[in-house]
DNA sequence: TATCCTCTTGAGACGGCTTATCAATTTCAA
DNA sequence: TTGAAATTGATAAGCCGTCTCAAGAGGATA
């Protein structure tokens, strides 16, 4: 999987390796999710009704589930609900979360990753995957 | 509140900060909890229905999210379910889990805490919580 | 200790979010 | 083009945690 491959080939890819199919949904829920930094499902379901008034609720959550699969998205659960992150552009980043308002800053710290590993290692442990969420209030919700 | 200030105290103090009333349930509640360095509510009701067959799962609830109110314990969401950790004698700490077995570590690392608040204040938040949890394989599994 | 206002409890209903079910439809390899 | 296999949409079901409310318990006060 090349840099330059573009997500509908990635998911033509993982599609062609399982056996999936790709159908006229799964082409307009990802061309919509890649307009996304990150989404709910019902956010998706809401946004998609005006082009596609009889996509199901449940295709959404199932294809969504599937972009995880594929490694183009990543669940994220928040609240009561869950998140699914656009990872295609930016990669594997983090997150800091205000209580107040709800804003959501992604960040990556390299330095934070690599302590990661060395408390992994030092446990014996190999890291699949891992999950930093920073809450707090942000510098308008303090005041 | 001083170091030595056992957990019963602690909760004492809090139920009389709050009107709140010490009952026979959140004596043993706390007791079974302080054993545990973290337990979902359903497993404390299952391991509880032993002594008071008729302690309501609802009360466990309510207790244990009291717990948290009274700094005793920290909620966590892992998975589906609601992990309450017990932080009364470890204070606050973070979480290695391994996918194979379900095996967690508890582990605390003052440069990584740093660096979060380091990415915070660039970011213009104050931290009031935060999440980190490592997922892998434990050298066990992953022979 | 008895009083009595308030808090708590237990049982089950309820609610939000996500997945399972299944008949009808669509995809796509042959 | 054909047909087996995957997918879809509608909705039921499931899970987990909270809410409701009548009955019961705690504890400050006298
Ligand atoms: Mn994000
Ligand atoms: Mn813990
Ligand atoms: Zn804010
Ligand atoms: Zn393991």
């Amino acid at each position: 999987m090349t840099k330059t491959m573009k997500e509908m080939d990635v998911l033509r890819d993982h599609l062609a390796k399982h056996q999936l199919k790709l159908t006229r949904q799964r082409e307009l829920i990802l061309t919509a999710f890649l307009r996304q930094e990150h989404i709910t499902a019902e956010a998706m379901y809401h946004q998609l009704a005006k082009k596609d008034p009889h996509l199901g609720l449940a295709t959404i959550y199932r294809t969504l589930n599937l972009f995880c699969d594929a490694g183009i998205a990543q669940a994220r659960h928040f609240g009561t609900q869950t998140q699914y992150d656009n990872i295609s552009h930016k990669g594997h980043h983090d997150h800091l979360i205000c209580t107040g308002c709800g804003t959501i800053v992604e960040f990556e710290n390299c330095e934070i990753e690599r302590l990661q590993e060395e408390v992994a290692t030092k446990n014996g442990f190999v890291i699949q995957t891992h999950r930093l969420e920073l809450y707090g209030l942000c510098s308008r919700c303090r005041h």
